[in-house]
DNA sequence: GCAAAAGTGTTGTGTCTACACCCATGT
DNA sequence: ACATGGGTGTAGACACAACACTTTTGC
């Protein structure tokens, strides 16, 4: 479960209450049980530490199955990754915290592994899908949006052209609003949100296209 | 398992022996054995079928988990996609074949949906990785190189862009070696092969790429 | 010479980055 | 007026598609 808070992109860690890696911070889980769903089974297990309606994107990363992964016994388990909108601020349980991924602590298992292949899977999806719905609240300004660009790919982008790109994707729409500056002054913002609220690929075909007609 | 053969793009396919499905065909797999890893798995099963070297790229699709994907017991399965080169042509087992990807057959289970994911994944990583290789001889010309794409993509390639692209990108290097045209003439084409023979992403950042310095 | 196949030259287009400049507001 | 932050205009770089043209062979 990422999510940018502060600025930065930060994981939902849950600091372990059993054997093995006792008391060290790990990814969310649990066991599925027969006749379940993967992703019933995970949000079921979120739904003890966020409420799943605040879970905008949820999807599978890879599944596991290094017999040395778990020290005690043979396991697999299935990654995924979900995104939470910044903003959102769920009360959670005393042994369950965001971290920096930037800064992890020790995690158990393969789990910084996983989180940072997380990371990697966000990085690329800003790329050539709307997967930003997923980061940002309902209605943000450019520069708002830029901030979170930023955060998640972890280098500086220009307002100017992120505005530009989204646009001419049709991935964001201006819904007319502006924003009031503040203190400073300042021309006001205009007020854009996604278009879509599902995972959709808008940059496909970067080479190799078909050919136009004839 | 996917190969190019008759300038096609074809899946092999197992008739299947046990119930359920008896008599159907399907995607060559089967159990998981505890302590093993799920790529030892697979290719221990597919060994019945092929000869292992020749698979020369396999990489995780996806883990399915609806319950209602086999019709009498509640069962997990982690798809893999795998690539065979063309020209290789494996001595098989008399239930098992190779059946175009365009005209497949029914197929059990969800193995359709899989298949067709399978060449989904490979289309879009014809596109920014050097996946090419897994689909190619160690030797090829250009034009030949020209008809596995077009057979892949399912559209038709220029063999004048293909190879500005992937020489550009460093994907394919001259061997320096030159092919005897055919009876009727033409050109002695140049000979190439893949520079490397792992996955490598050859187009990264299509947009929103980092400042370039400052 | 002519057909066939391979390969190069060249032009145009679309998408992106970078940066200069203009706009609207608060103090 | 001027600082602050938002937004537009525009030029340049680059990668690609399309197609005309040239090269090298067999017959």
């Amino acid at each position: 479960m990422l999510q940018i808070r502060d600025g930065t992109l930060q994981a939902l860690l849950w600091k372990r209450a059993r054997e093995p890696f006792l008391g060290t911070w790990s990814l969310p889980g649990g066991y599925l049980e027969p006749g379940e769903t993967l992703e019933q089974s995970i949000r079921k297990h979120l739904a003890a530490k966020v409420d799943v309606r605040e879970v905008a994107h949820l999807e599978q990363l890879e599944t596991l199955s290094d017999p040395d992964r778990d020290p005690r016994e043979w396991q697999i388990a299935t990654a995924y990754l979900g995104l939470v909108p910044t903003g959102v601020d769920p009360e959670l349980p005393a042994d369950t915290a965001w971290h920096p991924v930037s800064a992890l602590p020790e995690l158990a298992f393969d789990h910084r592994e996983i989180t940072l292949a997380g990371r990697e899977r966000l990085r690329a999806k800003l790329s050539y899908t709307n997967i930003g719905f997923a980061l940002a609240p309902a209605q943000f300004t450019i520069s708002e949006l830029r901030d979170l660009y930023a955060a998640a790919l972890g280098h500086d982008v220009s307002a100017t052209n992120l505005q530009r790109v989204l646009l001419r994707r049709g991935v964001i729409e201006a819904t007319g609003e502006r924003r009031a500056p503040g203190r400073g002054g300042g021309r006001p913002a205009a007020v854009f949100r996604f278009h879509s609220p599902r995972l959709e690929v808008t940059d496909e075909f970067a080479v190799l296209r078909p050919p136009s007609n004839k």
